[in-house]
DNA sequence: AACTTAAATAATAATTTTTATTATTTAGTT
DNA sequence: AACTAAATAATAAAAATTATTATTTAAGTT
């Protein structure tokens, strides 16, 4: 697997609970802890919750995952990648990464505001196509 | 003052704690729990964290309040108003309000994804001018 | 392959954060 | 002034997160 190197990138040890943990979260594309932990117990029935914990704060301050909040939700967790803007559906809680650019946003802001940024959360809330119909 | 109106439009008592719990919202822009119990206790020494927790929460479904996420902070607290972007420093704390507009955003995910979209949440990190210089 | 050691885990306790309960007080009405 | 439903303060309870510690294990070394 190639979280395998992502761990060793950061100096951590390659445990089989943080290789599900790693490919869980990429798999789901955006969990919060309960249900993480949920998920992990079944292939692991002895995990223990605060390992969870510690391994996404740990991962997160190492910028191996990111977070993010959609409103009324707990924190969800994915794996970092390029900065994304989230749609998030208020009737079936599906979330979803969308490829646009903010860079313009970004430099505007930054040259407006005198700020020198270096992180955006841009997360929009609504009713997913589907949600829409029914 | 005007939240008297406020609160009766939303069928909410106008109670002391309450008048003096928006009003410190719009003071400080943008204020956490704990910050908010800290100074309201100063004028009235016995009022009950509870009182805080229940207010914000009910406030915000009512949408007189809106609550916005800094990364690694807790939930903040502002008065409703027009949607706005989010500048936060990671230095000092300060968070201040941008009236960017992101209508043209919102428009183009919408057509994009489908989604039927009703509420933005737009936050950006960086170093404050100050701060830079600092 | 056995040995060593620092790190990770599971179990658990403790702490922090948030919500629920209830008796008392109060705002808004008659 | 009296009435009533709602708000508050005090407190308990629950939920979420972090800390502690004994045991296990990954990864390097012989
Ligand atoms: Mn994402
Ligand atoms: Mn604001
Ligand atoms: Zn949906
Ligand atoms: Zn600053």
């Amino acid at each position: 697997m190639e979280f395998t190197q992502t761990l060793r990138d950061q100096e951590l040890k390659v445990t089989p609970q943080r290789l599900a943990l790693l490919e869980e979260i990429e798999h789901a594309g955006h969990i919060d802890v309960d249900a993480l932990y949920a998920i992990l117990k079944m292939s692991f029935p002895a995990i223990s919750l605060a390992t969870v914990y510690k391994n996404v704060s740990q991962m997160y301050e190492l910028k191996i995952l990111e977070v993010i909040k959609v409103p009324d939700r707990k924190l969800q967790y994915e794996i970092a990648k390029a900065p994304h803007i989230h749609l998030a559906c208020d009737q079936c809680g599906n979330v979803l990464d969308m490829n646009k650019c903010i860079d313009e946003l970004m430099f505007s802001a930054e040259s407006e505001s005198g700020f020198k940024l270096n992180h955006s959360a841009v997360v929009l809330n609504g009713l997913c196509p589907s949600c829409q119909s029914a």
